[in-house]
DNA sequence: CATGTTTCCTGACAGC
DNA sequence: TGCTGTCAGGAAACAT
């Protein structure tokens, strides 16, 4: 499931390889919409427009798109081209962004293929169709200049001040807390259980009841825990893998997610699994008050 | 508004 | 072997 470092994974593979590139055409799965814009918009949207970069907000990736083969003849000196219109791709469980040779053989629940002016193809797969595809104007919301912003706030920029803010007052579990993309963006299931264990905090404590000490804590450990697995190209569980079809290495490093009834690494006390919210919450019972 | 519950979807896996 | 049933989970929609 791709959470913050997948997607950064993914967003800085695909950008290296298709950054420049024009795309040249679109190819939209007949199947059942599984797209926000409607597969005919997101098409004639697309096609001719060139990709000026791609990176990551949030869970989103965010491939920032100009005018293409109209482009306004600009000095070296100007400053960068601004886009005219953002494609933002969300992955939901099981989405993956594959840049291909055109000649691949096509993967199973294939949704849409860009071919692109390098002769390459940009690829969305996605299995479970929990996955969005998003097209929209630079500045979608009326009076928004800065383009797409993301439902909630960057884990990894926030200040201490503006982290302790988001949970107080909050009558639900930390771990819920944790996956509301409208506080945080960006952290998924494992990077939650991971840097409640890391913090030593119970992913049941009600957020409001954590102490100052405990939500610095809390910050420095998910800051901590999300840059590790960027470095080593997030985690491949079920079967992630980034734009080039490579594995990640950070499930090795996973200390509670999916390790129930292992002896906790700290301890030894076997890893309990609970409900929180729906969501599967793994923790260690004697290293996290 | 804030919080909890249901729904979408398919592959993987357990059990018979 | 092959069938059936259960489960995982991000986020939107719906309910409380």
């Amino acid at each position: 499931m791709p959470e913050l470092p997948e997607v950064e994974t993914i967003a800085a593979g695909v950008n290296a390889q298709v950054r420049g590139d024009t795309i040249q055409s679109v190819w939209v799965s007949s199947r059942k919409e599984p797209f926000k814009t409607p597969a005919a918009e997101l098409q004639t949207g697309l096609v001719g427009r060139r990709i000026l970069r791609v990176h990551r907000i949030g869970k989103h990736i965010v491939c920032d798109l100009g005018y293409g083969k109209r482009p306004p003849q600009r000095s070296q000196e100007s400053p960068p081209e601004p886009p005219e219109a953002q494609w933002i791709v969300h992955l939901g469980m099981t989405g993956r962004l594959l840049v291909c040779d055109s000649g691949a053989p096509t993967a199973p629940h294939t949704h849409a293929v860009l071919t692109l002016a390098s002769g390459r193809e940009l690829r969305f797969v996605d299995p479970r169709r929990f996955g969005r595809l998003t097209l929209r104007p630079f500045a979608g919301e009326p009076g928004e200049t800065s383009g797409f912003r993301g439902p909630g706030q960057e884990p990894l920029a926030i200040t201490p001040d503006a982290f302790a803010k988001l949970f107080h007052g909050r009558h639900t579990p930390i771990k819920a807390a944790l996956l509301n993309q409208k506080l945080l963006h960006g952290v998924g299931n494992i990077y939650a259980d991971e840097s409640l264990f890391r913090a030593g905090i119970r992913p049941r404590r009600l957020a409001w009841r954590l102490t100052r000490a405990e939500l610095a804590r809390l910050q420095s450990s998910l800051a901590t825990v999300l840059q590790e697995a960027i470095a080593l190209g997030g985690s491949s569980v079920s079967d992630y893998v980034d734009a080039n079809g490579v594995r990640g290495f950070f499930q090795l490093e996973h200390r509670v997610y999916r390790r129930t009834g292992i002896p906790c690494l700290a301890c030894g006390t076997p890893i309990r699994r609970i409900l929180i919210g729906g969501r599967g919450t793994h923790y260690c019972p004697k290293c996290q008050r």
